[in-house]
DNA sequence: CGCCAGATTGACT
DNA sequence: GTCAATCTGGCGG
């Protein structure tokens, strides 16, 4: 079988997890059939001095935040699920947002779960793509350094840090200073919310 | 207990 | 361009 990322990958500075799960595969297993993405888009999330992050409010989200790494974080807002990795230094508290992901397989599975047939709009979002890759509230919490949930990721890739761009986060108001969103460059897979991005 | 804000998406005036 | 749908947790805006 091939490389299932270890919990041991999660444990670091937020931004870098993010910066490194670019390239990497994100899997699903449904009903036998394997769905998988290609990681374009992440975003990073600190703890509670991070004002975007739901760290912020204290409460469940904040624990699992700070909790051990490596976990699916689900994060209900506005009609999605988005989907989130545990990824901090030992006690510290982060989390990695996945954003985009380009469809490799079962990419018809996807189409029918989305009603959709523009692959460039099948995970392009992060709502889109846990829609694509029917990921709910059911994988709060569980560990995806292990395939017995349905859901982890599996090395692919290597992406150059020349052919990484960064940029500030999409659709927070109150961002840090530094730029916690990484992309592929001029990937054809990466959500455009922001006008010249 | 109700209200508000927020890491979004897609349909529509 | 604009707006509503809908989940979570903090706060009384």
């Amino acid at each position: 079988m091939s490389g299932l990322l270890p919990q041991s990958f999660y444990e670091g500075d937020p931004a870098e997890v993010a910066r490194g799960l670019l390239g990497k595969l994100l899997v699903r297993l449904l009903d036998r059939c394997r769905l998988s993405c290609i990681i374009v888009e992440t975003e990073a999330y600190y703890g509670p001095d991070d004002p975007a992050s739901r760290a912020r409010r204290g409460g469940e989200l904040r624990r699992i935040m700070g909790g051990d790494v490596g976990v699916a974080l689900i994060y209900g807002i506005h009609r999605q699920w988005l989907l989130n990795i545990v990824a901090h230094e030992k006690g510290e508290c982060g989390a990695v947002l996945i954003r985009s992901g380009k469809p490799l397989e079962g990419i018809e599975i996807m189409k029918r779960l989305r009603g959709l047939d523009d692959a460039h709009l099948l995970a392009s979002g992060p709502g889109r793509l846990t829609r694509a890759m029917h990921v709910d509230k059911s994988m709060h919490g569980k560990p995806i350094y292990i395939r017995d949930h349905g859901l982890w990721i599996e090395d692919y890739v290597d992406v150059p840090s020349s052919m990484i761009a960064r940029s500030h986060r999409i659709g927070v108001s109150k961002d840090l200073p530094t730029p916690l969103r990484f992309y592929i460059k001029g990937n054809e897979f990466v959500s455009r919310r922001v006008r010249g991005v």
